[in-house]
DNA sequence: CGGGATTAGTTAGCATGCTAACTAATTCTC
DNA sequence: GAGAATTAGTTAGCATGCTAACTAATCCCG
């Protein structure tokens, strides 16, 4: 067992995170949920004012197109509506309808029991120590492959290069108005 | 930075092993490949003989409908083939070509570059700790909700279906599970 | 003010992964 | 040895993710 070779690191993480995602699947599934879909509500439940899908897919790690879609299938199922923001015609503000209020709690239960459950036999210390070693890894592989561009002509492309989201920044909408 | 609180243990690790794969895709876009690509390559020949398709399927930690579809867009940009094979006619064998054959060590290498790069400012130990924990939980995860079913006693069906892949253990063509 | 650049969201098209349901071949049981 | 059960592979249909390229709105700057 066990063999701690790093040439097994990749497909270890690999198939660690594709176990964890069928097993909260196939408990959300009752539902009619997954993975995406409540780690999206998640994050709506939590923040602290209306979100633009852009902040959503900021703090979701996701692009834009992959959140469009998602946001069709959530509202279809009536988890939540869209509206434009007001200040800003482009920006479109996401809100949970009162299904999804009513059941967040339960939903969120579910993914937490999981965690306890895949989690609980694990020393703190550890896995304290094997997040440390995951956050470094997605740092260095975050960061650009510099050296690809150096051309800074007045490129009529649009910008579309640095490898990051659009917004680095949060939009905020409401304190921006303060 | 670094808040080890457990809540965030599963976006970390989902993001951690989208971050390695983008990385990677990215990599090996020059040369057509990605990393299910690579992957699946890889197994191939690391193999001692030729593989069957649900062999290659449990390897890689896929489910078979998605190798298949793998396989199929591999070998029209004829990097392998597939053979019946000859013991078993319901079986394919699959087989680099001379294409993948030539290029196969460079593909290694650039996957190798990769995963030196993300982990070489890792220590070894906190390395192996990490795969230690991510093992644990993969084992958990993986380990059906029993308790649903556990009842095999009154009707003795053939097959006790244990939930996990078709093939749990080694195919291999001529030795057959006795 | 006006036009180029940027930003938010979208669409199109594809890759990768899943489950369910099917066919064909083989094996196992009586 | 016939028929049921199992196994290997496939197809169909969907979910989730990506990039490229587009529209519309807003921003910025000369």
């Amino acid at each position: 067992m066990s063999q701690a070779d790093s040439e097994t690191f990749g497909p270890l993480l690999h198939g660690t995170a594709r176990a964890w995602r069928l097993k909260l699947d196939q408990r959300l599934k009752p539902m009619g949920l997954s993975q995406a879909k409540w780690r999206t509500l998640l994050h709506l439940s939590l923040a602290d004012g209306a979100l633009t899908q852009s902040e959503i897919a900021s703090r979701l790690g996701v692009e834009e197109p992959t959140l469009v879609n998602l946001l069709h299938r959530l509202e279809r199922a009536g988890w939540v509506a869209r509206k434009t923001a007001p200040h800003d015609r482009r920006c479109k503000t996401v809100h949970l309808r009162n299904r999804a209020q009513s059941a967040i709690e339960q939903i969120n239960a579910t993914a937490a029991d999981l965690r306890n459950e895949l989690l609980s036999e694990i020393p703190p210390a550890d896995l304290r120590r094997c997040m440390e070693v995951l956050e470094r890894i997605t740092n260095k592989a975050e960061k650009v492959d510099k050296v690809t561009k150096l051309k800074s002509h007045p490129v009529r492309r649009r910008s579309k290069g640095n490898g990051r989201n659009k917004n680095g920044n949060g939009v905020a909408i409401r304190e921006a108005t303060k």
